[in-house]
DNA sequence: TCTCTCCTTATTGCATGCGATAATCGCATG
DNA sequence: CATGCGATTATCGCATGCAATAAGGAGAGA
């Protein structure tokens, strides 16, 4: 069972796969995702690339770019930048092509406020149901978290959304987890926009009383938690915004006039 | 089994009066329907189709069918299904095929428990905030709705969606007018499969109250309302669904496993 | 008669080609 | 000098073709 095609197409371009076929292995199925097919494998590399700003928001990004960048062809990269626009990292204009979202303040708090009201279910679902092990896990996250807080901004960040993401996992909620993956998608992508160095970091402490919350059962305790933690996040984030970036927010509209920007 | 006769008609390829900048075709015009793009048009037409139950759930969605019924070809469905799929209407399996989802008992619990959640965002988001002429409206729908209660089944689970969507709406919030378009079309789905007769008109008079309660901008009861009017149509369609699906439902499995399905 | 294997066939996954659309630039003109 | 207009080009929208995979059936052997 090879993956590479048989030569007979004249064009051989780069097959990154092609390099030994790892067959997959048993894999922890809660906490990976999987490999899946191309156009997956695309939408998760791009997902990735735009939370982690190595794409910045508003960026172009045209179906040939990535194609040849990925090593496949327009058509996967098309169905991939299709599927994003759907969860909503990626806008897609008509015959004009595909941009990295560029959310605004105002969309920054729409996520955050639908962020709050999913993870008050989450926390709601979890309280007072968590297996022993869950409980493990979630606190060693919680130590791993703590371990790279003030060390590894970049890390920090991720893994502040992750603990998010472990705690939807948890509820086996499929749904849950779909929608929570991609408010948190975005709301790492508006943090990175809009929020302070550090302003992440202050989570740790707040996972931690989540965990407690959680553990006791207390379920108003810990939806309460959640909710002040998101508010808190999301406050501080757009505080800071407001004083750093609001400024070229407001001159925006000024600046596309004279220049005839036509957004 | 002939093989894709291209939809002939609609679209022709070889257009010789596109030269030149003449009068643009008149019948191109009239012809095209096109509300958006190919893409869109097709999967606002599947969707429908998914939720009406034209299309059973898990019955299969083969690219080229779709194509020459849309005339279209078959990227387009496969575009489609790739973002329906994303939204939880299709399941896509890799080189099988797409198939109507067709959610478990489990699952439209899930589903419901997440449309709670939501539907509570909504409620405190718009108790006493709504402007005259949005109560207005409300109040007009509602009493659309008394209607046509017990009159016309089909129009009134229609109407009883549109409700809660048009609730959404008013928020302003695109990211949770998605998510609501998005749950409330699967429950739909699952009421159509599970839910008895009847088990949606008796939303009318809780729908009367939500607004009431919202009008007094009272935020914590209209809450209150929303979740048991969701819990409990969820809990009758289940509760319905236990009598007369569930026997199918526990013996899935063993049929499975005798016939060898993976699935 | 049952089963195993191989072959046929329908359908997916992916790549590429072609026409069309929108952006860009040069050019001519008031 | 500014402005409007036509040609060029880059990119998108979409259709189609080709290889690969999975399903189904026929035939041979036990």
């Amino acid at each position: 069972m090879k993956h590479a095609q048989s030569g007979a197409t004249s064009r051989s371009v780069n097959d990154p796969t092609a390099k030994g076929k790892g067959p997959p292995a048993i894999e922890d199925i809660t906490v990976k995702p999987m490999p899946a097919s191309r156009t997956e494998a695309v939408q998760e590399a791009l997902r990735q690339a735009i939370i982690e700003q190595k794409l910045r928001p508003g960026a172009k990004l045209p179906e040939d770019a990535l194609g040849e960048t990925f090593g496949t062809s327009r058509t996967i990269a098309r169905e991939a930048l299709g599927r994003l626009a759907v969860e909503g990292l990626v806008d897609l204009k008509p015959n004009k092509g595909a941009f990295v979202a560029n959310p605004t303040l105002e969309e920054g708090r729409d996520i955050f406020m639908v962020r709050r009201g999913l993870e008050q279910t989450v926390t709601g679902l979890l309280a007072g149901r968590l297996r022993a092990d869950q409980m493990t896990q979630l606190k060693a996250f919680n130590e791993k978290e703590r371990s790279v807080s003030g060390v590894d901004e970049k890390e920090s960040i991720r893994l502040a959304g992750e603990f998010h993401l472990l705690l939807a996992r948890m509820t086996g909620n499929q749904l849950l987890i779909r929608y929570v993956t991609e408010v948190v998608s975005r709301c790492s992508l508006i943090l990175a926009m809009y929020g302070r160095p550090h302003s992440a970091d202050c989570g740790v402490d707040e996972h931690a009383e989540i965990i407690a919350a959680l553990e006791r059962g207390d379920a108003p305790k810990a939806s309460h938690l959640m909710d002040h933690h998101l508010e808190s996040v999301a406050g501080r984030a757009m505080l800071e915004a407001r004083a750093e970036h609001d400024i070229r927010e407001l001159l925006a509209p000024y600046a596309a006039r004279i220049k005839g920007m036509t957004e």
